[in-house]
DNA sequence: CTGTTAGCGCCTTCAA
DNA sequence: TTGAAGGCGCTAACAG
């Protein structure tokens, strides 16, 4: 690889001449530019991005870190985010967590030694030790958390409203002429969770039956004390529910109407077509990387913390058609 | 952040023992590796990999190019490169061409300011001004193509074994008793779409039919000359087959028989469940990184280039039921 | 074993 | 408008 001053003694100039028409902040002569840009193009140079960056301790990069980027979701959010970085001329470096906190802990780490300039963070699921998050924070590196939000620590984030997206699917539901509504959650520990519980409460004034994703199938089968309609907070247990109805014999909407967040598959080829509770993931990403970007041009730093809360959007599909 | 020197001080050492104790190269005491190890917790020192970069010139870094990495196929590979890196000790920059061939020639031009080590290539469908991908090639830098593999250009690459790959959807059809299989194909200037129509060509001994993605719906309202059975070569191609057959009213496997390339929907919980000929994504990331990582590791270039080629895998569901 | 030091390639004053 | 030179943080000789 050419170096820049390859280049200088190709076009009869000095490295500082380079490094001007390079960077375009000092004014050079029409004459030496050309010059400049004829020895660049024969000699295939490309600037040295590790050199300029220890130098001007400014990488123009970002760290961005999902639970797993095989789920759906994650690769929406990346491209929202690589877009945002790019029209600001950063790049994105993305990772997978795999919901292991260490793991995470480890890839913080390794970000920081690559000097990224701001991390996107969407906690991962498994618990983090006790003030490992308020660290991260302290340590002063912009982060901004997505999707995820963490409890009690104060920070930037970004994510759906999920009180409102959860009370949306239940009113919905209630509208088409279910009564029996039970709600099928993941863990409850992630606070996604709680807020879209609380949201179907709220739509049912607090009443309500709640299942996690594991006693779904025996509930089921008690043709007695069955619901009329299902609520699934995420896409692995609506597909879970989705299983243990079909071992029950059970369809969608005939037997049972069907809301869940998350597409499961494409368009409405297939059935069950299933209405559907969409995140705003592309938007989720790219919102997040402007304001991580924000807080990386702000010379002081800003007080107070950022919480956009972004509204999700009901695909209203056969699953749940008026009894 | 803090820098090494610091460390070094608060240590009570020189610079260059804390590097040796942090490289692990050469032999330090014990009890200076323990002084030097508490100051870089006690500083929360995390080395400068700009810097060391700059000095050992390895990045240890990747780049990978997708078009679209919200396409489900390529997260996928992206993770099993990602993971064959780490294995390895190196990071993976992900980033899409979008398919358009200007963008990815910026992407490898800012990926070599970067320094990456090497690079995965998915080439954009966009057609490359000729010339450009051998000059990419020639330039030196390891390069490593996957599942698209370009024409002419002698350069290692992994992909599924497109051409066996037909030919073996094509027989599942004919053992089932379909006799009027038709292939829909996407752009055939792609390479893939060729092989995979040569091995369907080759199950036919030959004969066949073909349409292209856009003609997919007229041809279907023509009950006379309508086939039984269709083979599409890749996901978006068989949605578009799909809607076209909705809205002709034919329903698969009754009317007609369905198996294409790629997954279009999770598991078999949803109707019609397709028969599929799956590429094993994970696998030829890991590969190709791996191939990668060797070539860049071996000091004299190594002639000759390497070309693998794996298996699909057909995943038998109820579109391909026996007439 | 430990310390000293010369750059890696580039940007950025500063002087001319 | 151009050129000369210091130094970003680190590693890898090399000397002790």
């Amino acid at each position: 690889m050419p170096t820049i001053k390859e280049v200088a003694d190709l076009a009869g100039v000095s490295v500082g001449t380079v490094s001007h028409v390079i960077t375009g902040t000092v004014p050079v002569s029409h004459s030496l530019k050309e010059k400049v840009n004829a020895a660049i193009r024969t000699l295939d140079y490309h600037p040295n991005h590790v050199a300029r960056s220890l130098k001007t301790s400014r990488t123009r990069t970002l760290g961005i870190i999902v639970p797993d980027m095989t789920i759906s979701f994650y690769p929406q959010v990346i491209h929202g985010a690589e877009t945002a970085a790019r029209e600001r001329g950063y790049s994105l470096i993305a990772v997978n967590s795999l919901e292991s906190a260490d793991r995470q802990s480890e890839l913080i780490s390794l970000m920081r030694s690559q000097q990224v300039e701001g991390i996107l963070l969407v906690i991962a699921s498994a618990p983090m030790p006790v003030g490992h998050m308020s660290r991260l924070v302290e340590t002063g590196i912009p982060l901004v958390c997505l999707d995820r939000v963490p409890d009690d620590i104060p920070v930037d984030s970004v994510s759906v409203d999920d009180e409102a997206a959860a009370k949306m699917g239940t009113d919905h539901l209630r509208e088409r002429g279910y009564s029996k509504i039970a709600i099928v959650t993941g863990p409850l520990h992630l606070r996604n969770e709680q807020r879209r519980l609380e949201g179907y409460r709220q739509s049912l004034r607090g009443e309500g039956i709640v299942w996690e994703e594991s006693m779904c199938r025996e509930r089921l089968r008690d043709a007695s004390t069955r619901p009329d309609a299902l609520l699934c907070t995420n896409g692995p247990t609506a597909l879970s529910a989705l299983r243990g109805m079909r071992d029950c014999g059970l369809k969608t909407p005939d037997d049972i109407g069907f809301v869940t967040f998350d597409e499961l598959t494409v368009e409405d080829l297939f059935t069950p077509a299933i209405t559907t509770i969409v995140q705003p993931a592309y938007e989720i990403g790219s919102r997040a990387a402007g304001i991580l970007l924000d807080r990386i041009s702000e010379s002081p730093r800003v007080e107070g913390f950022r919480t956009v809360r972004l509204p999700a959007a009901l695909k209203i599909r056969e699953s749940s058609r008026s009894v």
